[in-house]
DNA sequence: TTGTACGCGTTATCAC
DNA sequence: GTGATAACGCGTACAA
């Protein structure tokens, strides 16, 4: 019957309801500003025809999206997927929409990213970590486009961040396994390149064994990219070495899953033969065979202050804080005192 | 030094070319249409004026937005994060840009941001499942917004879909069950109100059943979230029964994760006291031990057939086809013969 | 090949 | 309270 095949916009609500354009708007934004009566018919007509706000022009004539932006290294993650979760359901209990993109932990892709977001009008950014060119902040702050780091906690940073220490965290695990006996310690660390959670956290284990009077050489490192499967394969060339390592420190607990599945595979007992940790206690840390030592990184909690430190400072509310929290070591059974005959 | 606070504009490059807008505009969407020299100067005024072009009244202008959006149920479950990750990468390929949102299971979230998304412009959506309400998808139509649903292949249904069925799957991979002996049959399905992934796999293992000659009422349902701490509990409330089934059909592999944990610390012995199944084939599923016997799904290969098939839409060079993509059944450890004195 | 001018759908600033 | 109307930044017929 007549079905009107396009789009109706504010005019066409604004004629059916016998009103102008601005009182339509006004209906829409402030309610308030608008006597009761006409506010009945237009919203009747924004009923009856449908009506949704052109979102480009709305941002176009306000110069403000209600959009925050976030780009993540991956979605393929627990980590992130948990503390975004909870980042994004703050955000729409203060109005605001959040758009997700994901880098492959690919710095250009990720540079591209920012860009579109920003280019798409959002009112802020939530990024990963501190490690990326000047130049892109530049490119925020000329646009006024404020911005938090989250999983990275760096008080000297210029940047607002949200997290911890991946340092101090990881040095605090190193010393409960350097605390338990172990002498000869290898870890297998996520690419250090341009990632500075992982940086944090080769240097935490650093930290710790110069703490104990331990030579840097006793450190076995493998960088490889945070997927099981890599893991699985770093585990396999340590054990291989001779004289094997006690403990393998992994960057997370992805590649530490990994390890533990290579270790039965390889009919090695964890932790009777050789300790395993993990990194950031997400479900799968208490899930494997044997439940892992791990950190344990409240990533709800970050993501909600995340959220509203960010918002706060697109409301001009806050200059933008630093924000740290904090984090624990959660023993389980994949950490043990290092074999006798060692 | 004078450095210039606001954003420039296309008018801006125009000026400092010494050129029209029209020919900037050009410059950048249509390089072969302007002559060499020029466009070399205009280039040289975007690169030093750092200009970006406001994204809002592109679209606004062009009424194309060279956007995607999907909304899915949540980030926190590695199937969408798989497939989703590769879904953007063919985006990516084809020149459009993927803005993801999640829904958190909820159908209320969910239409708000199909219509978010659309008021952003995206030129076409993916969606996960098939339940949702009429209006939406007369919503969808009358914006002339291209949509594909995955995760769920349904023949009979109107809108095109890449996926699978859920119910095929689950019926062959409860035959495997029933063959192998089992009688007794529970299953923790994951709520099936408004989700036609998890009512289908719950329709096979029934069909299975039928075929076998097994009365319905040897199946025992529990429906809970999809969570492992819910896995667990239901596992748990399972072990309580009497007699005890033999074999617990969990509607996902996180699920089944949880009633595994469940049964290390009940220290019940699977496969050999119960035989517990998952479904969707993620790592978790090779990490757990045992290992278990699941349906493995390529979300790869669905997250890539749903752009090429989104994309065309788009383009105009579809009219929406659904596309069914294999499953198979992956027979691990977790899954064997029902113990004698059953 | 390049420039002019209009339209895209809103919001916001004025008057009334 | 409400109504004109000028931005907002870009794409694109159409003209030159």
């Amino acid at each position: 019957m007549g079905k009107n095949r396009s789009v109706p916009t504010l005019n066409d609500v604004a004629k059916a309801a016998g009103v102008s354009t601005a009182t339509v708007s006004r209906c829409l934004n402030s309610p308030d500003q608008v006597i009761e009566a006409t506010r009945q018919r237009v919203m009747q007509a924004v009923e009856s025809l449908g009506y949704t706000p052109n979102f480009a022009a709305q941002v176009m004539a306000a110069r403000r999206s209600f959009t925050i932006g976030a780009i993540i290294p991956t979605m393929d993650n627990a980590i992130f997927a948990r503390g975004l979760q909870e980042f994004q359901n703050q955000l729409r209990e203060s109005g605001y929409t959040l758009l997700v993109s994901s880098s492959a932990y690919d710095p250009e892709v990720e540079r591209e990213q920012i860009r579109t977001l920003v280019a798409r009008g959002a009112d802020g950014l939530l990024l990963i970590g501190h490690a990326r060119d000047a130049e892109i902040y530049e490119y925020l702050e000329r646009h006024q486009v404020p911005s938090v780091v989250a999983w990275s906690y760096d008080p000297e940073a210029q940047r607002p961040s949200v997290g911890f220490s991946n340092a101090d965290a990881m040095r605090e695990l190193a010393r409960s396994v350097i605390s338990a006996g172990h002498r000869r310690i290898a870890m297998i660390s996520g690419i250090t390149q341009g990632n500075d959670r992982a940086q944090g956290r080769v240097v935490g284990v650093q930290q710790a064994m110069a703490e104990f009077g331990l030579e840097a050489s006793a450190l076995t490192l493998i960088e490889t990219a945070y997927e099981i499967d890599k893991g699985a394969e770093a585990f396999r060339r340590l054990m291989a070495l001779a004289p094997r390592p006690t403990v393998v420190m992994c960057g997370n607990d992805v590649l530490a899953a990994g390890a533990l599945r290579e270790a039965r595979r390889l009919e090695i007992q964890v932790p009777e033969q050789v300790s395993v940790t993990g990194f950031d206690d997400i479900e799968l840390a208490e899930i494997v065979s044997p439940a892992l030592t791990t950190v344990h990184v409240p990533h709800r909690e970050m993501g909600r202050k995340a959220a509203c430190e960010l918002t706060a400072m697109v409301e001009g509310k806050s200059e933008g804080r630093s924000i740290c929290i904090n984090i624990r070591v959660v023993n389980r059974h994949s950490l043990a005192k290092p074999p006798c005959q060692s």
